[in-house]
DNA sequence: GAAGGCGGTCTTTTT
DNA sequence: GACCGCCTTC
């Protein structure tokens, strides 16, 4: 018997179908990332392709490096050589080979969004455009949904005809693209145009990677905008073995420029292409697959389907309405805690999915107070961090002084006296001799009307070429810890609480050990590590990235990160009309847009294996206003005999206590404004974890009796009333002086004895 | 040149 | 509610 056996027939027929182009359909839960690894195995060990030939592309690097891994699992030897990678990093790696045939140096930084806004800001003033009028962002989204097409600033001009904006927008492309050239830098969307302009440019090179990559892999299909389309289609040119896997009804990123007619006129443009549909879904129990699919039957513009499961009828839906997202988020914490503690579920096994990033906040506030360990993903991104930012932008410069917005974050950080009338003049001349913004700096002392400026930035451009020195005798960590020295970096925030310079030295500390598994990453694999591959690296990390498998946390994410994902229970937030789907899109003159909120939800409603719960609340706080929605039309949608104990009231617990609980929870929220650094639930439990030894182990006990007086970070002091052995840890019950009974796992609760 | 206060705007969603 | 930019004050 081999591993194709255990296939179904549809999923043989797409891995057996190696030669030429292939279209597979794949519905929610059908086993398609399953359908990639056997035919990446088939392609090697059947049909005796060398793996080196073989390349399959995803989105995110979570994804590839899953793909990795099970691939390495089923092929045995050789798996190594086949290229599993996102599209971005695909063509960082192309670039930093042949860029310079496009006239970049090969050594170019990347720009995140932050670094988009920031050179934006500067055109915006230089142009003289007033940016209430005209938003920043605005012309940044015009910019990428041009490159999303592969348009050139010249054919844009070329376009714009009488319309006054646009013909604004064309300007500031122009001079956007300029200045990116100029800092030697690309952003996001650059990696891909540029990468499809390098194979136009040059035969020779195109020709290279065709002859490599001769079977071609693409996952998320549905995703790929114009630009990654072309780049796919032109590395299949020669060979055409071009097999894409995607689901129509899981198109969610129409926003971000994917075209939703790369699959739908896949056949069109490969006429014989074969096209396999994969309907039989492995993931979800009949009700939640039921529900699924009669909420996107509503859906006009879609190829029809029909996906249907062998799997148990399973537990009916969950549908709950409560008055505030107060009261829903403490339905959904208590019904995780009752379920975990019952030992129905692992914490791990629960996801909290929601609309909008703004809506994990109540979530966490409940998960700190009940001890829960949990992780939000995205939001504010790890490498958003302020700190975190300063420190790459001290390594850009020192890697790359042709990085002008790098160099002009950190000049005056920590402070240097160094304001902005003198990066003005510095600017002026640069502009002038026609020359970055860090070589301007090392001619301080020759530009006129600087003054005594011109001493302040000397110390700095000596530290910079100090450290470029050391560079190749020192490790990433060190290099990072002699920038904190040197400069007493801390000192810029010596204005802050103790509990926020904390926060940001471990930010940092965690910085530092990533540069260290770089470091070890790289030469496990057989690369030198370097200061731009660390930077490069760090530049493509999506926030879903950081989802390690297998840890026992509740994840918090929207509804866009959780694609790809899928969880045995899956609580959907905030379902109502205006938040999802979102005013916008009800108030859209496009139906198309109400339709990809709609697939939005069918990918919502998929995640789930086990059990859905969905919920919404008649009020709700949105940007400081109190907003009264209807029930979610998708909750409508979804068929009355597929809920179960549907209760549309909320249970009142006594006035008393539950002034009590707002008094606790107004007070807690006060706590976090305090700390706009607070930790993820995860960082604070690792911390907990931490303490753990003069908190709870097992063995040892919490460290306290019933009867002693403790003090916590937030109710302050209490005495313990009773102490519960279970699982793990100890379930610790204290009243609270202030704030009443509290029940906490002693792991968390970080009690101390007083 | 730095720090603190005030008022306006904003958010869907992200590689 | 939170962030950003602008203004005033030291």
């Amino acid at each position: 018997m081999s591993i194709y056996d255990t296939l179904n027939p549809m999923q043989q027929e797409a891995v057996l179908q190696t030669e030429g182009p292939v279209l597979i359909l794949a519905g929610a839960g059908s086993g398609k990332t399953r359908v990639l690894t056997h035919r990446t195995a088939y392609l090697i060990e059947e049909c005796g392709v060398n793996p080196y030939h073989i390349m399959a592309i995803t989105f995110t690097n979570k994804a590839a490096g899953e793909m990795r891994e099970r691939v390495d699992d089923l092929v045995g030897f050789g798996a190594e050589s086949v290229w599993v990678s996102t599209f971005h990093s695909t063509c960082v790696r192309i670039l930093r080979r042949y860029i310079d045939r496009l006239g970049y140096d090969n050594r170019f930084t990347i720009y995140d969004s932050d670094d988009q806004k920031t050179l934006m800001k500067d055109i915006c003033k230089r142009m003289n455009i007033d940016t209430k009028l005209h938003r920043e962002r605005s012309f940044l989204s015009a910019i990428s949904r041009a490159k999303d097409e592969l348009v050139s600033p010249e054919e844009f001009a070329l376009n714009v005809g009488m319309d006054f904006a646009k013909r604004k927008q064309a300007e500031v492309y122009q001079e956007y693209q300029k200045m990116l050239f100029r800092n030697n830098a690309l952003d996001f969307d650059d990696l891909i145009m540029k990468t499809v302009e390098l194979f136009r440019a040059d035969p020779e090179v195109l020709d290279n990677y065709q002859e490599r990559f001769r079977y071609l892999m693409v996952d998320e299909y549905q995703d790929t905008n114009t630009a990654q389309f072309q780049l796919i289609k032109t590395l299949a040119g020669k060979y055409r073995n071009l097999c894409v896997v995607g689901d129509d009804d899981q198109s969610i990123y129409k926003f971000r420029g994917a075209n939703i007619y790369n699959i739908l006129n896949f056949e069109e443009e490969f006429p014989d292409a074969r096209v396999i549909k994969l309907e039989q879904n492995y993931r979800s129990t009949q009700n939640i697959l039921n529900a699924a699919n009669s909420v996107i039957a509503n859906n006009v513009g879609r190829k029809p389907k029909a996906l249907w499961t062998d799997n148990d009828e399973g537990d009916k839906v969950d549908f709950q309405q409560f008055d505030t997202g107060y009261d829903e988020a403490d339905y959904v914490t208590a019904e995780i805690g009752r379920r975990v503690q019952e030992g129905e579920c692992s914490y791990g096994d629960c996801a909290i999915l929601y609309r909008t990033n703004a809506q994990s906040r109540l979530f966490e506030e409940r998960f700190v107070l009940s001890g829960i360990p949990y992780k939000v993903v995205g939001g504010v991104n790890f490498y958003a961090r302020r700190e975190i930012k300063d420190l790459l932008c001290y390594l850009k410069t020192i890697d790359n002084g042709r990085d002008d917005l790098a160099v002009r974050r950190i000049i005056n950080v920590p402070k240097r006296g160094i304001g902005a009338a003198t990066l003005a003049k510095v600017q002026q001349y640069a502009n002038d001799e026609e020359m970055s913004f860090y070589n301007a700096l090392k001619l301080a002392a020759d530009i006129p009307g600087l003054g005594r400026a011109a001493a302040k930035i000397k110390p700095f451009v000596d530290f910079i070429q100090v450290m470029r020195s050391k560079v190749p005798y020192l490790s990433l960590p060190q290099l990072l810890k002699d920038i904190l020295e040197t400069t007493d970096y801390l000192e810029e925030f010596r204005n802050e609480t103790e509990e926020e310079v904390l926060a940001r030295r471990e930010n940092i500390d965690e910085l530092i050990s990533k540069a260290a598994s770089y470091e070890e990453k790289s030469r496990g694999e057989g690369r030198e590590p370097s200061l731009s591959g660390f930077l490069e690296e760090v530049a493509l990390v999506a926030d879903i990235d950081g989802l390690e498998t297998g840890s026992d946390y509740v994840v918090l994410m929207t509804l866009h990160s959780a694609k790809g994902l899928e969880f045995p229970q899956v609580y959907l937030a905030g379902l109502e009309d205006g938040i999802f789907p979102s005013y916008m899109t009800i108030c859209s003159d496009d139906p198309m847009e109400i339709e990809e909120e709609r697939r939005l939800c069918y990918v919502g409603i998929t995640r789930a294996m086990e059990r859905l719960t969905i919920t919404s609340a008649r009020m709700r706080m949105i940007r400081g206003e109190t907003q009264y929605n209807k029930v979610s039309r998708f909750v409508r949608e979804i068929p009355a005999e597929l809920f179960g104990r549907t209760s549309q009231k909320k249970e009142k617990e006594q006035p008393a206590l539950q002034k009590r609980v707002d008094e606790a929870y107004r007070q807690a929220q006060n706590a976090f404004k305090k700390k706009p650094l607070m930790q993820t639930g995860a960082e604070l439990y690792a911390r907990a974890a931490a303490n753990a030894g003069s908190g709870a182990s097992k063995e040892s006990g919490p460290g306290y009796e019933v009867g002693d007086r403790v003090r916590h970070l937030k109710f302050g002091e209490g005495t313990v009333t009773n102490i519960v052995s279970g699982g793990k840890d100890f379930e610790v019950t204290v009243d609270f002086d202030t704030y009443g009974v509290k029940k906490m796992f002693a792991v968390f609760a970080k009690l101390k004895k007083c």
